[in-house]
DNA sequence: TGGTATAGCATGGGATTTTATGGGAATCAA
DNA sequence: TTGATTCCCATAAAATCCCATGCTATACCA
């Protein structure tokens, strides 16, 4: 049994005719300890579509009650937003789930996806959109290099 | 049961040409106390490997959730980075694990791998850049060599 | 003390299994 | 019926397992 459950890695699989991409195995086997499916929906920030256990947002639901802004507006528009787009994508005995029409498109994915693990959730990417995306987030934490530091709590 | 888990030493392997390495016995016994993996990403600040039990990224993750908001951007850009890199590297049966292409592009290493200790983590260089990241640090360490004394109390 | 047996380790190579991916048949819904 | 989804099988490439070998360090014995 396994303790640690992190999706990791950079890994570009091919969407098929029929909008078929394999899940990457090393996601499989963490999602297999506990069902066969994942969920996905569109991220709030990003052309990128998200991917994660159905335990995490089942933790994000119980974190917004249990926090003070019960009733802000904010918090309503973010649930709203995150389980209104939210679905189950199950995998078959292969591996692949079927991404739908309004995630690729959202993701600008036509004939490749590329997973990028962010350790309790990941992310889905269109090539042309990932490789921009890691060229900013890598000149931004080269800026901010200081406070990695800290939250690291680690200097090398 | 061991109390102590500190990667330490340095050691030399070969890498075969399926791309191979033993693990050293010693961090194989300090690894095989909570599983049969590794997990392993590109140094941000050198042309080397790193690499450490994935317990360390989980305690990261952990970090971050509980220190950054859910939807901040840099959380997003923290994890993509890390996580995004790192990977697990599973030891087959006689101790041996399969490092990526990236992995060893990034660090420059062809048929022969060193291993460093560093405690919690341990560095995987190319023989010759090890060669000159040693004699780097030993210059470093003589160039502070007075402040070393100072702090010490004791000239000689 | 010196020589030898022994266990653990690094390493090589072949066999086996897993994975990603393509395509066809079966099933389902409108 | 038609279009789409699900299931099943096929294949090539890659990853993993397994066995064999030689080396080294340590233990053991005379």
């Amino acid at each position: 049994m396994r303790k640690t459950f992190l999706f990791m890695d950079t890994i570009i699989n091919k969407v098929d005719a029929k909008g078929r991409v394999s899940l990457p195995s090393d996601y499989r086997a963490i999602v297999k300890e506990s069902s066969s499916e994942i969920v996905c929906y569109r991220s709030l920030t990003s052309p990128c579509i998200e991917g994660c256990l159905e335990d995490l947002l089942d933790k994000l639901a119980s974190d917004m009650e249990n926090s003070l802004d019960f009733f802000s507006q904010e918090q309503d528009d973010l649930t709203n937003l995150v389980f209104g787009d939210a679905k189950r994508y199950p995998f078959d005995s292969t591996g692949r789930i079927m991404l739908s029409e309004k995630l690729l498109k959202h993701a600008n994915i036509t004939d490749s996806a590329v997973f990028v693990g962010k350790g309790r959730k990941f992310q889905i990417w269109s090539p042309q959109n990932w490789e921009k995306e890691e060229a900013r987030i890598r000149a931004e934490v080269l800026k901010n290099r200081p406070s990695l530091r800290n939250t690291n709590g680690d200097n090398k």
